[in-house]
DNA sequence: ATTTACGTTGAATATTATTTCAATGAATAT
DNA sequence: ATATTCATTGAAATAATATTCAACGTAAAT
């Protein structure tokens, strides 16, 4: 038997994935307070004891996602297009092993557009954002090098990022499905 | 001055394109009838007048984009890369010239995830999907005349589309960014 | 065994959002 | 000019959703 703690560990995580996987397939405003009870298995009283409100659990959640992907995302100290490469695969590596990082992902960018949230959750945010802005001077120091194809470099970095962006979603939604390779990716990049 | 049904007409697309910019922006559960109203100068109570339910609103916006895209989205009858190069040019074009049809694009795409959503909509959305289904025979006929590169014919085609939607999703939300190169993103099947 | 603490529920309440409607006035038709 | 139609509003009704709470039962503590 477990202890009581223990139970409510776990439930309190059960709710948190139950909520991470209805919000990134609903999205935040048609994922009811009631569906997510429902898919962890409890009354609507009851969640409300694990949080204190619908916005205060998506909070934790993106709590959550911003610190474990700030620990994952970084550039790498090499060659430009070798930083991008190891980045992308680092990338796909989490999101491909472990489907919980793959939503947080997705949960990440969505959380982006909501506007109608509190400041703190934003600043939570600027993370990914600050790494596409570092993107750019990487590149024009890649295409300096002939690493990188030509072209506005903050054109690229949009092109790399919201492909990738775009990719992880849908391995996040559809984790049965085959498996992208990183390198076609850095294929938007290489000259 | 404007006829009668001229105001209408035009009142009509408004409320259409405040709807859609909301709806792909924040989403449909979280963008209220207060919002659209608001966005397109009216009180609510008009808004009504011309739809009769936010979800019949939203239907007409999706019945609209799967005419307008249908036109828009077929395999030129060439080799198989450069059929989707064509495509994915034209696609380019379209959203990069007609931020209507950007916005459109975004929301056919998200429209697919709703559930609770009646079936005659998702019937209208299933065009996009087989888009990538019928890719995926092109892609191993480009494999075998050595023009595509080597994989998963199923995993290279995930990762054009979605690519290409993710780019395309925020060419929608900024419109004022600079814009990718179709070829850029051919380059991930490319040989 | 009894008590205490607290996890749990379902129903009650509060809040927010959608939808309806009666009343107003402006454009069009007569 | 007058009547008629209909676009428009704001407020009221309805519906959906989030949140609270009193009551109950079970596990831990004594």
């Amino acid at each position: 038997m477990v202890s009581r703690q223990e139970q409510k560990e776990q439930r309190r995580l059960l709710i948190l994935q139950s909520a991470l996987d209805l919000f990134i397939r609903k999205g935040y405003g048609e994922t009811k307070i009631a569906d997510i009870a429902k898919a962890a298995n409890m009354s609507m009283g009851l969640l409300f004891h694990y949080f204190e409100s619908k916005e205060a659990l998506y909070k934790v959640l993106i709590q959550i996602g911003s610190e474990k992907l700030k620990m994952e995302m970084s550039f790498p100290d090499t060659s430009p297009l070798t930083a991008f490469e190891i980045l992308a695969q680092d990338i796909f590596q989490l999101i491909s092993t472990n489907p919980f990082a793959a939503k947080m992902f997705v949960l990440m960018e969505n959380a982006h557009h909501l506007e109608a949230m509190s400041t703190d959750i934003k600043e939570m945010l600027s993370e990914a954002d600050k790494l596409m802005e570092k993107s750019i001077p990487l590149i024009e120091e890649g295409q300096q090098i002939g690493e990188i194809r030509q072209g506005n470099p903050e054109a690229l970095a949009i092109a790399f990022w919201n492909a990738l962006q775009g990719i992880a979603q849908y391995i996040a939604l559809h984790p049965e499905a085959p498996r992208p390779d990183a390198q076609w990716i850095i294929a938007i990049l290489k000259k």
